[in-house]
DNA sequence: TTTCCAACATGATCGGGATCATGGAATTTT
DNA sequence: AAAATTCCATGATCCCGATCATGTTGGAAA
């Protein structure tokens, strides 16, 4: 990749979640304090534990965090596309964190220091309000699941996911059956299985890899508010 | 409850989580922006969608934080205490929550607006570091129950909230098996059955209504993490 | 083209825990 | 004191979904 220019990280910025509204000079700021990165695909951005506490903004690719357990499984917490950010909260955690982030395509992302990111956010309060937002909706998402794990069975949850992803990545969904599973919180199996159902029921088709949505309003389930994957 | 003054309000903030280390002038102005509310045992502070935005500090009594679904099932989120904060990220939220609050006891708190609340923060920028801190291990322990509704059967997760309710409530714990089975995400019968064995292993004691922790290590299990209720 | 591997598909089994049911014990109410 | 209510306790049943197993298909690599 080209070397970056200010310009172009103020670009990229601009478009992000986080900068939503702010003003140019804010975005200027946070642009000088930032630096271009670029993950290959596959490397393990962060992992459990080790305190990794810079604030990515992703301008390209795709950044998969997760918790694995002990026993080997995988959950999928958020699949973090351009414009969205990650690790918002670590540089004002001091414990270590069990979530981990691996980037599962080539990934160009913006990187800011924890120990330059606190001091901008505290120079320039407005961005709180994007910050504390973004950061609540991450939060009622993850009190969602909670509440879908409790009430919702696999085929219910599944749906959801798919209804989820699409709205996100549009169609063709480009996604394995373990990729599913592992944001559903089932396994493969299962996955298959209900994806089977619904593909007689002619709410999506799906061949190796992929998963064409064709009726993502029959996915659709608000319950428990808004998932965000 | 008699009339509070300034100092009164100052005397319970300072002692607030979400004040820690903060300047005396800071708690002063929050104090300034707060006022006293009593909500009485049963008391239902704020229901799911009903665009509750007041940030609430509680400084006696206890308020439950839940989810409810529509087949009537209720799953504790968090328990507020005194020192703790409700409602920090409503502000900032314009989406109607799923969250709902209720005082499982006579409870007092220093309620915010959030239009004031908002301007406070901004005006403030170095009350952010709690503010992020406090949400951040919310967050965290909500992504931590999430694997254990994945990975922990029925048994661990029962040990877990006991374990953690020991160390927020000390000893003996005055919940029943309802109350345990709302937090724990299970049935009644579920946790009685699992008391019931935790007592033959001599792990706690129980009496109606009560609970007495004998064995708090043995209950313990941080593999994902504090859990915070 | 053959080999190899990842992904898809589906059957069979098994168990954890929800659900249903019943009864007893401790408090509170009348 | 009797009645009513809430909580504790435990047995019986049943079902969803994990797990194990086996086979197929598609695409890439050798």
């Amino acid at each position: 990749m080209k070397n970056f220019t200010p310009d172009d990280k103020q670009f990229y910025l601009h478009r992000s979640l986080f900068c939503q509204g702010l003003s140019p000079e804010i975005i200027a700021n946070l642009a000088a304090i930032s630096d271009f990165v670029t993950f290959p695909d596959t490397t393990i951005v962060s992992r459990a534990e080790d305190g990794y506490t810079d604030v990515l903004f992703v301008a390209s690719g795709l950044l998969r965090v997760s918790i694995s357990s002990s026993s080997g499984r995988r959950v999928t917490i958020l699949l973090v596309k351009d414009g969205e950010c990650f690790n918002l909260l670590s540089p004002y955690l001091n414990h270590p964190r069990i979530l981990e982030a691996q980037a599962i395509k080539t990934t160009h992302c913006l990187r800011v220091r924890a120990e330059n990111f606190i001091p901008f956010v505290e120079k320039y309060p407005s961005t709180i309000v994007n910050l504390l937002r973004i950061i609540g909706l991450a939060f009622d998402s993850s009190c969602s699941r909670i509440m879908d794990f409790m009430e919702k069975n696999v085929e219910n949850r599944i749906m959801r996911v798919l209804s989820t992803l699409h709205s996100k990545f549009g169609s063709p969904l480009l996604f394995t059956s373990v990729e599913i599973s592992e944001i559903a919180g089932t396994t493969p199996e299962s996955t298959l299985r209900t994806m089977g159902r619904l593909r007689d029921l002619g709410m999506i088709e799906t061949r190796r890899g992929q998963i064409q949505i064709l009726n993502p309003k029959a996915l659709d389930d608000r319950e428990f508010g808004d998932l965000i994957i």
